[in-house]
DNA sequence: AGCACGCCGACT
DNA sequence: GTCGGCGTGCTC
């Protein structure tokens, strides 16, 4: 072999760094190389320090001066973190999301992986029973039925069980643990992490209720496109029994030996469906999300990525785990707008599901009871296949929804004559009551009735709103707060007064209005503290409560199966907002809040307060239900050409100083205009609809395009001449593709 | 992102 | 005279 010959060995490496392009390294300098694989971490000499790098791509070719070229100082990992097509999805969406390719893949790491800190192939933390807890009969646990399930656990497997298995089995056993650690009858090991739960379960417990013929269609016709792939939408209504569909659907792709990705938009909120995973599909249930500590966090994530996990139930950020048996991606709740990530890296998890769902050649399965304008024209238009469930599973029938006009209405606590009579039917007949206020706090507003003076943000063009337990005025944008003042700040005058009303003073009221009725308030106020919102649901569940009271929290996924009647509250303003998915929001609202009254035998009706009975979002809703108020309003967004038929991109710039975000987006209209690219047009800069928020001023221009690709192509050029202007005065600027809040 | 370089304002 | 502010450019 001569040298002259022999192709030069160039590793294209994506650096942890802010920067889209690759940077080309030579192969360390080591007598005996590593296997360089793609997808694999590795230490490289950048600028004067080091990075952690990600090799995209060995080639024989480089655009530099061969001479400037580098030796890479070290391959960090046995073997790739990432496969082809994970690769192939993050590279798709950093350049869809204009995001630099080195943070995109950084995003996807457990954060000590970031890091050139080795990959931890040391043992897992586990149990395993003593030899007394060997001998013992299970009996004498029979007042500890929590710790007899445990122990029986712990001792069918003689080795040890890890830790991350038995959670995964049982869910949060802590105490039940120390408890029999106390006794002597376990012990903590440590345990090799191939050897544990490493296998999937052969056959998974499916056994469950029998589906009707929506949902046998459903399971069927999914299954029939498992092994490529194709998109769904399941549109079925609160109750309809999404989550046995999902069930099925898991279990058969776990039979084929494959793993099953189901992602939702906040797991805190939907624990039902954790522990209906958990009973029907045990031992398989992997969980990703941001409230598990980093160290539980990395290891979840090497059981996903070394392909133990079975089922990994996780949240937006879980769209970019590794999976290497990858058979089916599942997108619950797929309209929620936390899906979307609404900082940084700003990503559509659910849309890139359904990318990943065509790069591994797998279906893709979207959930909702109120779908997406976007999905639900995809389902029209046969992009997406369209399951649809309409009626509810078991004996809950479906709520009826009726308007009480409120014009001319005494209210008391704002609640209506009417409304207040059925909340005491109800309550007298021992069910259960909801209402729904989507305002925190005591009063949005607290001012001075001497001479006019408001509390105001200092930081934001936004009123305080007054927490009375707390004696403050707190500024729902930026977090600022102030204490309660006695006089007018600016008058010194004393008759200060709070108008409007928030769920705060919504439960003082209600105290005194339905004075023997148990009320239970939720919102992040009152379920702040660890465990508050847990003890809340079980409160409500025994029946302790009759009313109870709520924020967007309550609109979420819980199950209230004793509620026959909700009450929506206060919801005018938003049938007025600006932001054009505003009904679209709205609208799923109802509708969420709807879903939880009745799901019991019982039947359910919902009432909404309003002033514009006539209102068509109203109308549209009451008559045909959700499906035919989304009808009329994609068609109102195809004459407006706005999104599912048109494609937008927003540019935001913020800057202590009022003048420099409007200057830069000037010159950023300017440099797109540069690109004479008479199909995408340009509106803006305009400044945010508040335009001082924590201290900043924001403005944005708009680009829309009536098609994507060249959207797309544009942005990529757009950004580079971005990325060369002068960022002076202390000036940020984001880009955020397919935006979902106007704000 | 870091980090160095370089150019102007007020301080031991 | 310098210390340090930020604005600019570069990293294979």
């Amino acid at each position: 072999m001569s040298l002259s010959s022999a192709p030069a060995t160039i590793l294209r490496v994506a650096v942890s760094a802010p920067l889209a392009e690759l940077f080309d390294y030579l192969p360390p300098l080591s007598s005996s190389p590593p296997r360089l694989l793609p997808g694999s971490r590795l230490l490289v000499p950048f600028g004067r320090g080091k990075r952690v790098g990600i090799l995209m791509a060995v080639v024989t070719r480089t655009d530099q001066d061969p001479a400037r070229l580098k030796p890479i100082e070290l391959v960090l990992d046995p073997y790739p973190l990432f496969t082809r097509s994970d690769l192939r999805l993050i590279e798709w969406a950093a350049a869809y999301y204009q995001e630099p390719l080195g943070e995109a893949l950084f995003t996807a790491l457990p954060a000590r992986l970031r890091r050139p800190e080795p990959l931890r192939e040391e043992r897992v933390p586990g149990m395993r029973a003593t030899p007394e807890g060997l001998g013992l009969d299970l009996r004498t646990l029979a007042r500890a039925p929590r710790q007899r399930e445990l122990l029986a656990l712990v001792r069918a497997h003689p080795q040890g069980v890890a830790l991350v298995e038995l959670t995964s089995r049982l869910g949060d056993g802590r105490a039940a643990l120390r408890a029999l650690r106390s006794k002597g009858l376990v012990t903590d090991c440590r345990l090799d992490p191939d050897t544990t739960g490493g296998a999937l379960p052969a056959c998974p417990a499916v056994a469950g209720p029998t589906l009707n013929t929506d949902q046998r269609t459903a399971v069927a016709t999914i299954q029939d496109a498992l092994g490529s792939f194709r998109p769904f939408l399941i549109d079925g209504v609160t109750g309809s029994g999404k989550t046995e569909v999902y069930i099925r659907l898991i279990g058969s792709v776990m039979a084929a030996g494959q793993q099953a990705l189901v992602l939702v938009p906040e797991i805190g909120l939907t624990p039902q469906l954790q522990t209906r995973f958990r009973e029907r599909l045990p031992g398989s249930v992997t969980l990703l999300h941001s409230a598990l500590s980093a160290g539980e966090r990395e290891r979840n994530w090497h059981r996903a990525a070394q392909g133990q996990a079975a089922l990994v139930l996780g949240t937006r950020s879980a769209i970019f785990v590794p999976l290497p048996r990858l058979g089916l991606i599942l997108v619950d709740e797929e309209h929620d707008a936390s899906l979307k990530q609404q900082e940084g890296f700003r990503y559509s998890a659910r849309d890139l599901a359904v990318r990943r769902g065509q790069l591994t050649g797998c279906p893709v399965v979207l959930g909702s009871a109120t779908p997406s304008l976007e999905t639900l024209q995809n389902a029209r238009t046969g992009r997406y296949g369209w399951l649809r469930l309409p009626r509810r599973a078991g004996p809950a029938r479906t709520p009826t929804i009726s308007l009480l006009d409120i014009r001319h209405q005494p209210l008391r606590a704002g609640l209506s004559p009417v409304l207040r009579a059925q909340m005491h039917d109800e309550i007298a007949t021992g069910n259960q009551v909801l209402l729904f206020l989507n305002r925190r706090g005591y009063a949005p507003l607290f001012t001075c009735h001497s001479c006019g003076w408001i509390g105001e943000c200092t930081h934001c063009d936004a009123r305080l709103t007054l927490h009375l337990n707390q004696r403050r005025l707190w500024c729902h944008h930026c977090g600022w707060s102030r204490a309660l003042p006695d006089l007018c700040p600016a008058c010194s005058g004393s008759d200060l007064r709070m108008l409007g009303r928030g769920t705060e003073r919504m439960e003082e009221d209600l105290r005194a209005l339905f004075p023997h009725a148990g009320i239970a308030r939720i919102d992040r106020d009152s379920t702040r503290r660890k465990g508050e919102l847990t003890r809340r649901l079980g409160a409500i569940r025994r029946g302790e409560v009759q009313i109870l009271l709520g924020t967007q929290m309550l609109a979420k996924g819980h199950d209230f199966p004793g509620v026959t009647l909700a009450g929506i509250l206060e919801l005018d303003q938003s049938l007025y907002a600006s932001d054009f998915r505003a009904p679209e929001r709205t609208a799923q609202l109802i509708v969420q809040v709807a879903g939880r009254a009745g799901r019991a035998e019982r039947p359910g009706r919902v009432v909404l307060q309003t002033r514009h009975p006539e209102h068509p979002l109203l109308q549209s809703l009451l008559r045909e239900g959700y499906g035919g108020f989304a009808a009329a309003a994609l068609h109102e967004r195809r004459a407006a050409e706005l999104p599912p038929f048109a494609h937008l991109a927003l540019v935001r710039a913020e800057a202590p100083g009022a003048a420099e975000p409007t200057r830069f987006l000037r010159r950023a209209r300017a440099l797109a205009e540069g690109l004479t690219e008479p199909r995408v047009r340009l509106f803006g800069p305009v400044p945010a609809p508040m335009e001082r928020r924590a201290g900043r001023y924001r403005a944005q221009l708009l680009a829309h395009s009536l098609e994507r690709p060249l959207l797309q192509a544009f942005l990529t050029r757009w950004c580079r001449d971005l990325r060369g202007l002068s960022r002076a005065g202390g000036l940020r600027w984001s880009l955020d593709v397919d935006p979902q809040e106007m704000l």
